[in-house]
RNA sequence: GCCGUCGUAGCUAAGUGGUAUAGCACUUCCAUGGUAAGGAAGGGGCCGGGUGUUCGACUCACCUCGACGGCACCA
């Protein structure tokens, strides 16, 4: 997917755009105050404020219409270079423009652009003459906060993009439309897979189509970890206020957290897996020839996330971490993530998911533990990532207060980034907890603890897959995996019926439609629900034992002995194809 | 939480100050079909919830719950 913002000529193409937007707008709305208007990897947006009006949705279009007729008017863009005083004098009547130029460095060359009769406040650089804006779209008004802090006076918002010809726009629109239909939350409806319901906000129920997905994504992450040399363990999900006054949750996560009273005493649904992981791990007693210990638990936590920040299964209020605690010696961190960065590799593959890594550190300000430390886990997590082979960016700063962490950001089939796998060294734990492990020479010493997710949250990778797939999934995934359609219910019944509990007795995931209704009709509803195979048993069939299969998504039928299908079946699913 | 939009049948939507429509789905009947919708009839609604204005509210106002697009948040 293309990236706006790193691609000089576009940069620039939208930073101009974004002044083309607010001229139109002043144009429309003469009390129209500007705050900021940067381009960003989707095109560009400007935050105004507008007194009492409102833009709404449906007002862009004028708005548009107004751009196009500045654009073709064709005023020239200019530069011009002002003294602090000078740009103070020309903005005076804009306070937004004179926070800004009252926190620029001493010595900034102030410039402004000017088209007509818009001046804007702006480094630059733009393009030549606004006539070069022709391919462009708004897209969606919103609020935002003044700074980007809550706190502050909520401005609103214009998003749009703008490109050098009609066919990269028109590419782009359709990417937005076909990223609409893939719609999770549609296709979840659609295809049965799971619901939401007011009385539980947040908090997805599965349904039996999705609870089929979801089953298999956790069969198969059980079992590949087991092949990892994981233990699994469950914890409860609501323990004691005390438990969560050690971790350190009750004093920095209770606003997030769903606590209750039972018998007097103060209890906490779990927000996350650890302090659960930490109590087993205390209730063994282990020596230094038995880390690292992999602790694995599919756990549910509960987390009172702000109501707008709700958004299907990407955003929720309970879910599910494929979590797992690694604890062990200061001297393994590095040969453990190089394993694990093999391990998520091996587990997105399957999903035809690439990913890229990013490295974050050390927080400024807010951090535990001593700088060496911090500087040895770090230098331990980048070494790893050059063992493995593998590039990665730092984020500077942007580790957790406890400890450095790997976050792996995987593309899906559109090109569109997620956060799901992280590798996390805490520090803050094993001493809260008291972690150790009796070392050769028989003295305790203090365990390293690693927090890991691969999936990151079940209900949200399902989100993720079901977007990846547009709802069509893989053999191996698919809710349903054939539909058996008799030509004649009434005469194929039998024959079908044979047909279908030999592939239940394979463990094939079969549904068979005898309704009383056209061939025609019951195909094309086996085509909607996206199911892989659907086949077709008539005379023929019936009497060479055989299957005439058509694969979803085509036209092309292919006739195969009953056999040979189940053997096809069967080795693709084992596959994962 | 904040800004904006929205909430009518299982789904997608239309609609009006006088208790409501359509398509798909569903049920029944007819049609007995070979690769994307055969025909007919029928059932189905606290018009998200509450309060108010009104002779009368699905419609207007206010409150509330929920959803969606962003913002903030995601230690």
């Amino acid at each position: 997917m293309i990236n706006i913002k790193e691609n000089l000529a576009l940069n620039t193409l939208n930073h101009s755009c974004a002044h083309l937007l607010a001229q139109a707008i002043k144009h429309l709305y003469p009390q129209a105050k500007f705050w900021v208007g940067p381009v960003i990897s989707d095109g560009f947006y400007y935050d105004m404020d507008l007194g009492d009006a409102v833009i709404r949705e449906e007002d862009l279009g004028a708005i548009e219409k107004e751009m196009k007729k500045l654009a073709k008017d064709g005023k020239r863009i200019v530069r011009e270079e002002l003294s602090r005083e000078q740009a103070l004098e020309l903005f005076a009547d804009d306070p937004y423009k004179i926070d800004l130029i009252e926190n620029m460095e001493e010595g900034e060359v102030i410039s402004t652009y000017r088209q007509g009769d818009f001046v804007d406040l702006c480094r630059g650089p733009h393009v030549e003459s606004v006539k070069v804006l022709k391919f462009f779209k708004l897209l969606k008004v919103s609020g935002a906060y003044f700074k980007g802090d809550s706190k502050n006076k909520m401005l609103q918002r214009v998003y749009g993009i703008c490109f050098e010809n009609e066919a990269e726009l028109k590419d782009y629109l359709n990417f937005l439309e076909e990223a609409k239909k893939r719609d999770h939350k549609k296709l979840g409806r659609e295809l049965d897979l799971f619901m939401m319901s007011e009385y539980a906000p947040g908090m997805p129920f599965f349904l039996p189509n999705g609870m089929i997905l979801r089953n298999v994504l956790e069969n198969f992450w059980y079992s590949e970890h087991a092949k990892e040399g994981y233990q699994f363990i469950k914890s409860p999900i609501m323990m004691s206020r005390a438990l969560w006054e050690i971790s350190g949750h009750w004093e920095n996560y209770k606003a997030n957290m769903y606590t209750s009273a039972v018998d007097e005493q103060e209890y906490a649904i779990k927000p996350m897996n650890c302090p659960g992981s930490l109590l087993v791990f205390k209730n063994g007693f282990y020596s230094y020839k038995d880390l690292p210990i992999r602790m694995g638990e599919l756990g549910q936590v509960h987390r009172h996330e702000a109501s707008g920040a709700l958004n299907g299964l990407f955003r929720v209020r309970s879910f599910t971490q494929d979590d797992a605690h690694i604890y062990m010696r200061e001297d393994q961190i590095e040969g453990e993530v190089i394993r694990l960065i093999a391990f998520i590799e091996r587990m997105y593959a399957v999903f035809g998911m690439e990913y890229r890594i990013e490295l974050s550190t050390r927080p400024e300000e807010k951090y535990i533990g001593s700088i060496e430390v911090w500087d040895k886990a770090e230098a331990a997590l980048a070494k790893a990532c050059e063992a493995a082979g593998k590039d990665y960016k730092v984020n500077p700063g942007d580790g957790a207060f406890y400890g450095p962490k790997l976050d792996f950001h995987i593309s899906d089939s559109l090109g569109r980034e997620w956060q799901c796998a992280t590798i996390q060294l805490d520090m803050n734990l094993p001493e809260r907890f008291d972690i150790t492990y009796v070392d050769a020479d028989q003295s305790k010493k203090r365990a390293v603890m690693l927090h890991r997710v691969i999936y990151g949250s079940i209900e949200r990778f399902i989100g993720i897959l079901i977007e990846h797939y547009g709802g069509a999934f893989p053999l191996w995934l698919a809710p349903v995996q054939v539909q058996i359609i008799p030509v004649l219910p009434e005469v194929h019944s039998s024959y079908a019926q044979a047909v279908k509990e030999r592939l239940e007795q394979a463990g094939i995931r079969v549904v068979m439609d005898e309704r009383n209704e056209k061939l025609g009709y019951r195909l094309r509803e086996a085509q909607m629900k996206k199911i892989p195979y659907s086949i077709v048993l008539g005379d023929k069939e019936q009497e060479a034992e055989s299957v005439n299969i058509r694969p979803y998504n085509s036209q092309d039928q292919e006739v195969l002995p009953l056999a040979d299908f189940l053997k096809k079946l069967e080795s693709d699913i084992i596959e994962h194809k």
